[in-house]
DNA sequence: TGAAACCCTCACATCGATGTCAAGGTCAAG
DNA sequence: CTTGACCTTGACATCGATGTGAGGGTTTCA
């Protein structure tokens, strides 16, 4: 599909797709008329990308996870992977992990500060 | 005390304790010398607002949640909250919820990469 | 053939979170 | 009284994620 659809698709502006592309988060093909090219597997891709950019985590990061997140469990994900790499990704789990804590922490309080306003009246 | 203690106490720069107080997030008073003072109470409040900010909320919104999540519970908090803000606090509720899922997908992903390739070796 | 609806690149604008720097006031210690 | 370490305000800079628009090509359809 083209640029359009797949922005239609997944809700995502033409000019942030191409901003994607620019920070190695996807890479569509070309047609002949250089009309960017993407496959139906980018729908889920650019869903993703989007749900961790939410989570505000920053392209830079998203462009070294992504590649390892890719399913199905394929033994060429496996190949050539740096113990920097492998760093990179514990750090970030744990770093994702505090967030996931704090998040969590936050919204029980906002839970608990509603159930309460509730009770209330 | 005063900004340079806070910011080494929650590790943050003197610049965004300012931006902060600009933002309406914290409310130091003055010393008749024009010196910000902050009390105790405000170091962990700091520490929650850079939370809430490394997970990706603006600080618009930790605006409006901050209040309602000051310990402890007081009736005071409950006066005069507006059917707005009761929806806005339910909104983004379900907003780091979604967050909190995404995070955690992705996150669990990623030990599930590790554990892959711990295995592989 | 011409208009509409796509697509391209490039560049400048914006917004929020931050850094940095300048010009100056305050205070404690020598 | 001066120096150094604080503090003040204000402005401009930066960075990442986005918007927007200009100038131009392509495809489709009437």
């Amino acid at each position: 599909m083209r640029i359009g659809e797949l922005a239609e698709r997944t809700g995502t502006s033409r000019r942030l797709l191409r901003y994607y592309e620019e920070q190695r988060l996807i890479a569509p093909g070309r047609s002949a008329n250089g009309y960017r090219e993407y496959g139906d597997s980018l729908v889920g891709r650019v869903t993703q990308i989007r749900e961790l950019l939410d989570a505000g985590l920053p392209t830079r990061l998203i462009q070294q996870i992504l590649p390892c997140l890719d399913s199905p469990a394929s033994s060429i994900r496996f190949a050539g992977v740096t113990p920097e790499t492998v760093t990179i990704l514990e750090h970030e789990r744990d770093r994702m992990s505090e967030r996931i804590n704090s998040l969590t922490r936050n919204r029980d309080a906002i839970v608990e500060y509603l159930t309460a306003l509730r009770d209330e009246s």
